[in-house]
Order: C-alpha cells, then structure tokens, then sequence
DNA sequence: AATTGTGAATTCCTTCACAGCC
DNA sequence: GGCTGTGAAGGAATTCACAATT
C-alpha cells in the first residue's frame, strides 16, 4: 500500500471496475485477472493493475484477481459501505427523477430530502414519498437528517448561490448539474455533471463527420 | 488553424469556454481576455489560448478576445448552429425529466421521440408533449424524425442490447445513463453519464476525510 | 506456465516564458 | 504596455516489458 496522491483518474477508473465485477458476478464468474478484464472491457491491463496496486496487493501470481473479493475491496475503498444521505436542492423535473431514481446496484446512496424555493412546492412530497423542504429548512434539515451530499438541480443563475448556501448549511460534498462553473473556497467536494457539455462533446463529433457528402 | 487531433479535453474545455462567456455576456461584458478569464473562473490562461488557436486566431493581441465573436466562433465549432434531433430510449423517471428538460441555453438539441419497451407507456406522451413508441417503431421513427442522438435511459442490463438497436437504427451519436462499459464496435461516438460513478467519486472523497473525529 | 507488481519508456497534457503584434 | 500565439520545458498519465511469484 503506497501512500502517493491518488488521481481522480484512477478513482473515476475504480468505479469502472467495480462496474465491470458486478456484471461478472451476475454472469457467475469466480476469477478473473487483468488481461481478461482488459480484453472484456476495452481498458489496459497494466493500468488496471497499476490502479489497484495503489491500494494494496490484491492478487495472486499466476493466478489473477477472485471476483468477490476484490468487489468487496473496491467498495470500502470507494466507502460504499458507509451510508450516504443525499438532499436534493430544486424540485423540478430532474430532481424529481433523481429522488426517485433507483438505478444503483445496492445502492448505499440515500435521497431523504428535496429542497424548492417555490412555495406551492414545498410540503409536497415526490411520487416515491420524499418531502420537499424550504430553503429556509435547509441548515435544519441538513442537520436533523444527518445529509453529507448536497445535489444541485436549480437552474445556472442559482448554482453558485444554492452551493453557498448548502456548503453553509453543512454539507461536505456536491453533485451540480447546473452548467455553471461553481467557484468553492472551503474544503468541500464538487463534482459537475454538466448536461449540456456532454450534448455539446457529442455535437462536435457529429460536425466532424460528414458521412454520406460524397 | 491547425489540422492537429483535439483532444476530448479540448473540446469539453470549449464548453467551458462558452459556459464562461455566456455568462459574460449576459452581464453586459463585451471584451475580455486570456487573462481576465482564467482568473475569473479559475483556468489557466495559456491552456484557453491553445485551445482556442486550435482552431483559429481569433484573438487581437494587445486586446483580447471580443466576447460575442468568440461566443459565436465556440458555437460554429461545436456545432450549435445545426440542430440536432434527439430519440430517448427508455420512458421512465429520468428518460421522461430528460424529455422535458430545458436547461440549455439557446437550445440546438431537440427531443422529438421516446421509445419504451413497456406496452403500456407506448402510445402516451411526456407532460410537454413528447410521444412514446414501441422499440419496433425506432428504425422507422429514427428515419422519419431525422433523428442523430440517442440518449439511453433504460436499466444497466438492456443498455448493451439497446445500443446495438440505436445504432441499426442509424444513429450516430448516444448519450448513455446506464451504469455500463458499453461495448461499440462501429464509428458511433458514446459519452457516458454515469451517475453511480459520480456518487462514488463524491463517496471516496467523503471516505477519506473523517473531520471532526478527534 | 501464467499472472501480478513495477521501474523505465513513452505518450499526452499543461504550464512557462517570451517573441510578435496591436 | 498589454495581450496573443507558440516553441520549449515540465509534469502526468498511460503503456511497455520484465523480474518476481505462485
């Protein structure tokens, strides 16, 4: 176990991993090692190694990785067996899907609260029954229910507002999907997930190629 | 103007760019610079002006950039001046709030279709009017519509055999949302929007500073 | 024989520093 | 004077290739 910097790379690439391991322990698979998980999945097998390797030696010579195992290494080292509570700031469309979304394989993220400006939002609940919240809640709410992941889903003009006031509130790490470049002084942790930007990637390739112009 | 290979981190610093004038422009700033801009949202001003002569001087030396030039050279190389229509495959939470979802400013990406494999969501339509087909029916609709961008909001375990269907459609571009190492044998592009990867970023982190423990 | 773990080599990305221009 | 555009330098991340190990 190495005591370097750890890349947001290389933790970007554990998840992948991790990933790659469920879908082999649903197919049944026991053992696997880093070749064959380079071929399956289209990554480098020495990166793979190299990755893990960071955090201890997880291998056998000659023999490879046990699917197990090394499953249940990645998860506490991305601390998946810590819960974590999740509040939602803006109660539209998208934080709505994301309050109910299910889509986590064991899933130790939990949404327990959505946060609204608009008035004639606030009491109600999602269809899957979390409550929408005050901002004026938030610091209280934050504390009572214990929330460590603030996720931003309030329009660009907000962004940086909302983030100030989460951060304020408590809470140690954000998820923005506002495509806005948040501007963060504290140690807090911010993660964007910016929507448009990934359109935009996709459009740029799509001017790149024109196919069938002959 | 170089004939040089950008790099994905080029293009996605390009939105960021725009993302950064936009928000100038809204302010009333009509020139800025390299320097001014990196400081604002801290970047570095060397890396903006390489990006930037990637494709062009579009700069005037002793001056800097004129935001509305540099606005409109940044949307031409991304492609936002054609509009780009886009199918979503997968009716539920977040493939609906996605249908719906008008965060990007001056928008060039257009939902005209869903498409669901659950008979009784076909036939329907989003709350802002968006139909719902069959899977049958995305060969044709694809054809019909004009459709370039795919956008898979359906479970981890149908994303692979979904991505295959898009892409026998015709589709040249897919934004995926499933928690999947998609597997693309042909010249269609693929950006992944993972947010189990997102969360475990955030969840790492949060493992790995336990601050008021004394 | 097969696969890990890892220094060395390579490739890619970022930053520096300054010439060239306004 | 101030800023762009860019070659050169520096730093990171990836890949190679092989010794160590089972």
């Amino acid at each position: 176990m190495k005591v370097e910097k750890i890349s947001d790379f290389t933790v970007y690439r554990l998840s992948i991993y991790l990933r790659c391991l469920d879908h082999l322990a649903v197919t049944g698979v026991t053992t696997t090692s880093s070749k064959a998980l380079a071929h399956q999945f289209q990554l480098n097998s020495a990166q793979i190694r190299k990755d893990l390797t960071s955090f201890g030696d997880f291998g056998i010579r000659g023999v490879g990785y046990k699917v197990d195992e090394l499953r249940n290494r990645l998860r506490k080292i991305l601390g998946l067996y810590n819960v974590h509570r999740v509040g939602i700031i803006g109660a539209g469309h998208l934080g709505m899907a994301l309050a109910d979304y299910h889509g986590f394989p064991s899933n130790p993220f939990q949404v327990v609260a959505l946060f609204d400006r608009d008035p004639s939002r606030v009491g109600g609940k999602s269809p899957q029954g979390i409550p929408i919240f005050t901002l004026n809640e938030l610091k209280s709410v934050v504390a009572r229910e214990d929330i460590a992941i603030g996720v931003l889903c309030v329009p660009a003009e907000e962004a940086q507002e909302m983030a100030a006031l989460v951060i304020d509130a408590g809470i140690q790490a954000i998820l923005n999907f506002a495509p806005v470049r948040l501007n963060i002084e504290s140690g807090v942790k911010v993660k964007t997930m910016d929507l448009s930007m990934s359109f935009e990637s996709l459009s740029y390739f799509l001017a790149r190629r024109q196919p069938e112009v002959s």
